[in-house]
This record gives structure tokens, C-alpha cells and sequence, in this order.
DNA sequence: TGTACATCAGTGAACGCGCGTTCACTGATGTAC
DNA sequence: TGTACATCAGTGAACGCGCGTTCACTGATGTAC
């Protein structure tokens, strides 16, 4: 264990050429992703795709879920971004109106650009499947407690019974920016401008984090 | 067009026997999604579990996709209850909080009991299928409406500049419920309590619609 | 109530496509001296 | 700097499974008289 060398199936360390077409077919993999659906995503395209042969991709992966599986982990690890956004957010005052504002827009920056992983991850955890059912989990978490620490601190003293729970919270706020990224196509259908979207759900995060009625 | 007779494959009209036989496939095409892949799911099996042949199949649906089709539309209709749930409610002081709670719980349980349907629903909507795109779209629209409406009432009038569009606060809200609720299971991965994330709906949503703090 | 005919309903068995997957091989690259 | 050998990398071509799909047929049901 140790070792954690990349392998390729027959045992083979790859050098700089075969690493090289290995992110060859990641990259041709996403880049097919985007317009074609799981079902329809053959290991014969990708190759072809990548200018190479479908033998070559069994080299480096099983099948076509693992290779998203590898892009789904690059993915999984860039929301750091995000939650270092959320950290370093200050939520006093009209200041914090623009911080709801700038989390949300980061949110649907990067759901517009994973959009075809995401799809992916989404999909197969609502099947059931482990794998991706924990990248979303981990992803998803580092945001969410992130913003959980920011409710904490912003949240004024319970007045009457017993405050909300911030991971809570903050959770319901992380699902909410989550689905509304990934369907802003309905979103219009409905004729709901997408600026108007973004300052509602900049209002929701801002009650949500702070408890207080937004400086408008 | 003045026709819209259910027809089988070969232009035959089902009788009384034949239209049993087709809502079994369909009963058996949502039992098996709860439990497999749409990818796995396939006519042969289907056909089995409903103890007749793959050809009869035929007779009643193109494809898998195309039976799944019907239980989507079933589902549809269905959600009508959902709305009015929404228009029946009172939003005012403490009622107002306790009308949030409960539209949070008929949306929990609708989305446990069409669960694999809905899977599919989304799955589809997110690979740009207009068919199921469709279905969500109209499925969601009802609630939303009804929820604008209940926004646009209850709203206070706008103190400082622009008040927000009511149907996109409903929108909004309609898409946190709905990605809570399919996503139950990750919530409790996180150690959120079911109670929790309850509440913290219910705040917001009591806010969004409101516009005013919950009486706790 | 019974018989004959028409139509509805269901299916066994097979065909064939498409794709996943593999293997034995060729070609490319690297390195030792 | 050149040559030989080892290892890395890539692939053509084929095999075969599994499934979608169909068709010609048998069986069931309904109805007319």
C-alpha cells in the first residue's frame, strides 16, 4: 500500500507517454460527457475520440464510470475553492448581503462548469452507488461546514426555545444552491430572469446564515 | 386526432384483458426501478417479473424509457395535491410556521413515494430529454405558482428598493424542498437529524414567503 | 343455450447488431556501455 | 555518438455475449344468430 504508483491493467508503471494518453481520455471522456448521455457514452468513442483504440483505454481504465470516477475525484477536490470562499466571507452588515450574493454566484459558476460530471455523480448516487455517493458527500461537505461555522458565528442568541442547527442550516442552504445550479435551464423556462433567482437565494442565504432580514 | 384511443403496437385496440396486462408492466417497470438501475433495467426483465413474454411488451411501449414515461405523467397529475397543500395554507404569525412544517413533510413523502421515478425524471431532464424535461417542468410548476401566489400575499410591502420577484423566492424554495428531499440519505450521512433539517426548511421557507422572522 | 367466426392477446424462438473485451503482435522510447 | 536490448505503449482484428426486436403462430375472449 505504500506504493500508490499508477498501474496500467497489465501491470505496466506508465511513463510520460502513457500518462499522457491516460489525461488524453479523461479529457476526451468530459469533453464527450457534455454532449452525450451516460447510456450513450461508448469506450469505442472516447478512443476514437482521443486518437486511439479502445484497447488502449482498458489500459488505463476498467470502464467508461471509472474513468468519470477519476474525473469526479478532480472535481470533488476543487471545491475547496468554494469553501475557502465561504470562510473567508465576512456576513455583517450590507457586506454580508454581498457576500450571499458572491457565494451564490461561485455556486452556479461551478455547477455551470462540472455540469456534465455532476450529472453523472447525481445520477449514480440516487442509484445507489458508493463510490459517488461519497464524493458527493465529501464535496459537498467541506462547503457546508464551512457555511455552517459562518452560521454559528453570525447567529444571533436563541430569544425563545432552541436555535436551529447550523449544520442543519447550512446544509438546507448548500441543497438549495445546489439544485437551482443544476436546473437554471427550467428556471428560465418559467420565465424567472436568472437575476432575480440569484438575489432571492442571495435573501434565503443571508436569513439563513444570520437570522436577520437582509439590509435589502 | 379526435381519437386519442389507446392503441397496441400493431393497431389493435386493447380490450378489458389487454389494458390489465399493460398496467401490470407498468406496476412492474416502477417495482423493479426501486430497486435497479435504469441502465440494468431491461424489457426482458420487466416482462418476467410480470410473467408474460418480451414481445408483449412490444405491444404496449417502444422502449423502457417510454413506459417509464407513462408512470412520470401518472406522477404528475399527482402533484396537483401538493399545490393545493400550498393555496389551502394560512401564512400568518404562528399558523404561517406551522404551514411551512407541513408543506415540508407532503414534499418529503411525495418524493419517498415516487423516489424512482423521480430518479429517472431527473436523470433524463438532465441529459436534455424534452419529453421528461417537460414533465418536471409542468409537475413543478403548479407548486411554484401556488407558492408565488402565497408570497406575493403575504410579502410585506417593499420598504427599501426593489422587492423581490415572488415567483423566483417560490422557485427557490421549491428547489431546496426537492433537493432535501432526494437527498434524505446524505443528510443523515452528515449527522443531521431528520428534525433538523425540518425546522431549518421551515424557517426558510416561513421567511421566503413572509418576509419576516418565524415565531420561533 | 349453443355454435361459428372475428378479433383480441400472448408468445417461442430466432435473428442479428453492437459493443465490451482480449490477445498476440508491432512500434516507440529509454538506457547502458 | 552509436549500437543493442529492455521495457513501455499502442493496436488490429476477432470473439462472443447479451439484448432488442420481430414474426408467424397458438390460444383466449367476445359476439352474432
Amino acid at each position: 500500500m505504500t506504493e500508490s504508483e499508477l498501474r496500467a491493467a497489465d501491470g505496466r508503471v506508465p511513463g510520460r507517454r502513457g500518462r499522457a494518453t491516460r489525461s488524453r481520455l479523461l479529457e476526451c471522456t468530459a469533453e464527450m460527457l457534455a454532449t452525450t448521455s451516460l447510456r450513450d457514452l461508448k469506450v469505442i468513442d472516447i478512443a476514437r475520440e482521443a486518437s486511439t483504440s479502445p484497447a488502449t483505454f482498458y489500459q488505463y481504465f476498467p470502464d467508461v464510470e471509472s474513468a468519470i470516477l477519476v474525473l469526479a475525484e478532480e472535481m470533488a477536490v476543487s471545491t475547496n475553492a468554494l469553501a475557502q470562499h465561504v470562510r473567508a466571507a465576512n456576513w455583517k452588515g450590507k457586506g454580508g448581503y454581498e457576500s450571499a450574493l458572491a457565494l451564490t454566484d461561485r455556486f452556479i459558476e461551478f455547477w455551470e462548469q462540472y455540469r456534465p460530471v455532476l450529472r453523472v455523480v447525481d445520477l449514480a448516487t440516487g442509484e445507489g452507488d458508493r463510490r459517488f455517493n461519497q464524493i458527493r458527500s465529501r464535496m459537498l461537505n467541506e462547503v457546508t461546514v464551512a457555511l455552517s461555522d459562518a452560521v454559528r458565528l453570525a447567529q444571533p442568541k436563541p430569544r425563545g426555545d432552541e436555535p436551529l442547527d447550523p449544520m442543519a442550516t447550512a446544509g438546507v442552504l448548500v441543497a438549495m444552491l445546489a439544485n437551482v445550479a443544476s436546473h437554471r435551464y427550467g428556471f428560465e423556462f418559467w420565465g424567472i430572469r436568472t437575476g432575480d433567482a440569484r438575489r432571492s437565494m442571495a435573501h434565503l442565504i443571508y436569513w439563513g446564515v444570520t437570522g436577520q432580514r437582509p439590509p435589502v
